[in-house]
RNA sequence: GGUGACAUAGCCAAGUGGUAAGGCAAGGGUCUGCAAAACCCUCAUUCCCCGGUUCAAAUCCGGGUGUCACCUCCA
């Protein structure tokens, strides 16, 4: 397949350092608070390159760390510890805060059917691993301390920057408000690996070290716990743009100078979903969060389907309106699924490869899950039976992972239980969501009996006083469903 | 200020030098007492702008413009 690296800006052909393993690393969630929907999506979009890595044969090995301490507060950031601004918030200990929203990460994970990696391992396990390469580091002379702390000496590589073309004197020191230089640093985009001394005095986790009681820096966690699992080379990174630079370009100066050697061949970096007010963030509008989606009444597998809709490397607008076409767009492909039938004919061999090599040939192309969707489209215009469709959407969905053969089954269940109840004798009435209500249920059995009266006025008065209460009536045949809306 | 990415219809988008896929929305029709659903049809002479290369450009090159991201943590 081939696959966008940020390192070197172009499309590239993936292969993997060991050819019967992929090993992949993702930059977890900082777990001091919900994760919001434009967090999920790039763990919805490696999810799928993870997939689909499995789908074409790979064997793959995921890490994700969970970063548990040493970062500061994001988006209205006052210089205060993240993990500790959420446990005063919430009047509990940083560890408990820790293990709520890790929880709750990966609940929110298993609703937008995203798989929990193979090793999920918190930063805060991993401080002897820390140590371990702070202090070859400094051994290499990478690595210096001033101020109490340990930095990374950006001077010593002959190439720092590898996302992008920066120049040292052009960066901006303190571009956001309330960060001021850090006057021990060499270089300018010299990093912490070790603080003792932090400019937050209350730094709740502490660790004895060789450079005294402090805390990691906040980029050596991912280096380390990718080695430890992983080892020593890294087939591909992910992450959020936002963490080209700095995060990811110093784990990669950090982890090769300790090495001596490359890392990591690819890395993948997913665009920032935005509101039309500008970037998601949990302190600014609505804090979109998969419980909110499911308090409107929105299943998390619509969103899924919404951000395969588009592509990875492209930033995507979220409103509620676009939402709302997925849902339309997600509810029609899964009524048409749902009149497919397995027992429509044996599977048709040259149909399937003919299908699958459309759905690889998306994928292969930089994870290209928009066309990923439409061939998912194609299958079910396809000149051939119902078990081959079936069979081909049930195999591409391992991949994109929005349920369709649940949600067709379900839809399938739902209409059986109508022609059921309505046994050729009688007129049926299923709700089709929430609770049946038996008040509504009478009224629409009193306007099928002013219909077959040919009392059309009464007919239509009653559905404009159900609609009135929020209910909408549709006439199928042998009865009549209805739906809260 | 610097750096990187992106720009195709109302929206999400495909397209990788050979004459603009698909989905949603919209409009028209068939069917239904009327609706809904379903089905059928219509919907970009043009791809942010200006130049250039070529028989041929949304695609390649040059120059602009706009949007987003990053330069502290943030997916």
């Amino acid at each position: 397949m081939y696959l966008y690296n940020s390192a070197t800006h172009k499309k590239e052909e993936f292969i993997p350092n060991n050819p019967d393993i992929v090993k992949m690393y993702t930059c977890g969630p900082t777990v001091y608070h919900y994760a919001h929907i434009g967090n999920l999506r790039s763990y919805i979009m490696e999810d799928v390159l993870e997939k689909h890595l499995r789908y074409v044969g790979y064997n793959v090995k995921r890490v994700m760390n969970i970063t548990d301490v040493g970062h500061l507060t994001s988006d209205a950031d006052e210089g205060e510890d993240k993990m500790l601004k959420g446990a005063q918030r919430e009047k509990k200990s940083v560890m408990d805060i820790a293990k709520f929203y890790t929880d709750a990460f990966f609940a929110d994970c298993a609703k937008l059917n995203i798989k929990t990696p193979d090793v999920v391992e918190p930063a805060t396990n991993c401080i002897d691993e820390y140590i371990k390469i702070i202090t070859r580091l400094i051994e290499k002379e990478y690595a210096y301390l001033a101020g109490g702390n340990v930095y990374f000496d950006t001077s010593k590589l002959d190439r720092y920057y590898i996302f992008n073309d920066h120049n040292e004197e052009d960066l901006a020191v303190g571009v956001r408000e309330g960060v001021e230089a850090d006057t021990n640093k060499r270089n300018k985009n010299d990093f912490v690996l070790w603080f003792t001394k932090s400019k937050f005095e209350d730094q709740a986790l502490k660790w004895d070290s060789p450079w005294g009681v402090g805390y990691p820096g906040w980029h050596i966690e991912c280096s380390g716990i990718s080695m430890k699992h992983l080892g020593e080379d890294l087939d591909i990174h992910c992450g959020g743009i936002d963490n080209a630079f700095p995060h990811h370009t110093n784990e990669i100066a950090q982890s090769e100078s300790y090495l001596g050697h490359k890392w990591c061949n690819f890395w993948m970096h997913v665009l920032h979903l935005k509101t039309a007010e500008g970037k998601m963030s949990k302190s600014k509008g609505e804090f979109l969060t998969v419980s909110l989606l499911e308090e409107k009444g929105y299943d998390p597998l619509v969103y899924r389907f919404f951000c395969l809709q588009s592509h990875y490397r492209k930033s995507l607008v979220f409103s509620w309106e676009n939402l709302d076409n997925a849902v339309t767009a997600y509810g029609k492909l899964v009524s048409k699924i749902a009149q497919l039938r397995e027992d429509d004919g044996a599977l048709d061999e040259t149909a399937a490869a003919a299908l699958r090599e459309k759905f690889r040939g998306a994928l292969d192309n930089d994870l290209n899950t928009a066309l990923a969707v439409t061939v998912i489209y194609d299958v079910l215009k396809y000149a051939t039976n119902g078990a081959t469709k079936l069979a081909m959407i049930a195999e591409f969905d391992t991949v994109l992972g929005v349920g369709l053969i649940d949600a067709a089954k379900r839809e399938r269940e739902k209409a059986a239980k109508l022609a059921a109840s309505g046994g050729g004798s009688g007129f049926s009435v299923v709700c089709t969501d929430g609770a049946p209500d038996a008040t509504v249920e009478d009224l629409i059995r009193a306007r099928a009996e002013a219909k077959r009266a040919k009392n059309f006025a009464e007919a239509d008065r009653i559905r404009d006083e159900l609609r009135a209460q929020g209910v909408e009536i549709t006439d199928v045949a042998g009865g009549a469903q209805y739906k809260h809306i």
